[in-house]
DNA sequence: AATTCTTGCTAACGAACGTTAGGTTGTGTA
DNA sequence: TACACAACCTAACGTTCGTTAGCAAGAATT
């Protein structure tokens, strides 16, 4: 039943372009003659192995929401301190994005594209897994780890400076994903003063 | 010469307006008819008051560079500790933001979309404008003020701290600018550890 | 009162958009 | 050898895009 050519892998490479493409010129931006271009096909073409534009951005959005979420959860582990909690999450979180910074960028950029019904679904995930974080710092507060600062704000800084990150990182670079995701929860909860 | 209605505010309300529509719909996200659309117009008269849709990206991007220059030498002065110009150009920083937040959106997300010329113009710019900052890190590194961290990767991701503040900031808020920009910079440089 | 300027209109241009219909070719399977 | 199917083609659809041309009405200026 299966040959050489492995069965979707077509459509596996159209929409790896096509994350490359959304990631350079953004969703709006780039057109199905512009992915076509990059396959070396017709526009026409790509329909006989995706259903639509929409149906690309939709894939790369809730596979990464998915692999957020499954990284999350393998490091919980609730007898560690908050300090370690936080910071074990923190990696996953990076290593995620790390796994696939074309995708990260599509998925931190361009998800408001997606139509009312999956955008309202999209922003309920991504509520839920913020949240994870917040009652980590809420909690790790209220026991005295970490300083009275304020949850909400904090999340978000948290959040901006990890997913920061796709912009610049080059897996045959000198830092493996581990060592980012620990120098920035170092630089996060012990500041940058000496 | 100057009666009641201004010159050139019906202009101006046109770029507020686009600023607001590049902002939730993103630069090629958003059609001069739907700008024309909220203006209460027809796209064609849109015309009689810009020269076109690029232009409208390009001087709000290049409005907002200055406006972050500005911010920036206002407050420079050797005379303080590296940390405490660090701390003054955050907040400086910041400032810039909080005055609007439609507009930075649009100056963070969407320049990419400016034509070869004037984008490598911009890039070159706000090169410059990263560099005072990650200089100033590398100064007090070297002064013993701040830890020995990888100053690039320290400075992106400080911007990317204050630079998420455009998304939820309002006038209205029970924070100041200023109170933000002190307390973005605490955590950043004292941390979040107690 | 004459003129200029501002502000808007209708109509239309050529180009690009996402997508569908229907056909062809080559390859692996029954 | 017949068949099924993946992969890609050409042609075209209706729509939307940014923008221009030419004109009209009112307000401000001379």
């Amino acid at each position: 039943m299966l040959a050489k050519p492995k069965k979707g892998a077509r459509k596996r490479e159209i929409e790896t372009r096509a994350t490359e493409l959304f990631r350079k010129k953004g969703y709006t931006g780039s057109s199905m003659r512009d992915l076509a271009q990059v396959m070396g096909m017709e526009a026409a073409s790509l329909y006989s192995h995706i259903k639509s534009k929409e149906d690309l951005l939709h894939g790369i959005c809730f596979r990464m929401a998915d692999a957020f979420f499954s990284a999350q959860q393998a490091v919980a582990n609730p007898e560690l301190s908050y300090l370690e909690q936080l910071e074990n999450a923190m990696v996953a979180h990076v290593g995620v994005i790390t796994q696939d910074t074309a995708a990260s960028a599509v998925f931190f950029n361009e998800w408001r594209h997606l139509s009312p019904d999956p955008l309202a679904q999209f922003t309920a995930l991504r509520q839920d897994y913020e949240t994870k974080f917040r009652e980590l710092l809420e909690a790790g507060i209220k026991a005295g780890e970490f300083r009275a600062v304020d949850a909400n704000f904090t999340t978000l800084t948290l959040f901006s400076a990890m997913n920061v990150i796709y912009t610049w990182y080059k897996a045959e670079g000198s830092k493996s994903p581990e060592e980012i995701g620990r120098e920035l929860a170092r630089l996060l909860i012990h500041g940058l003063k000496h």
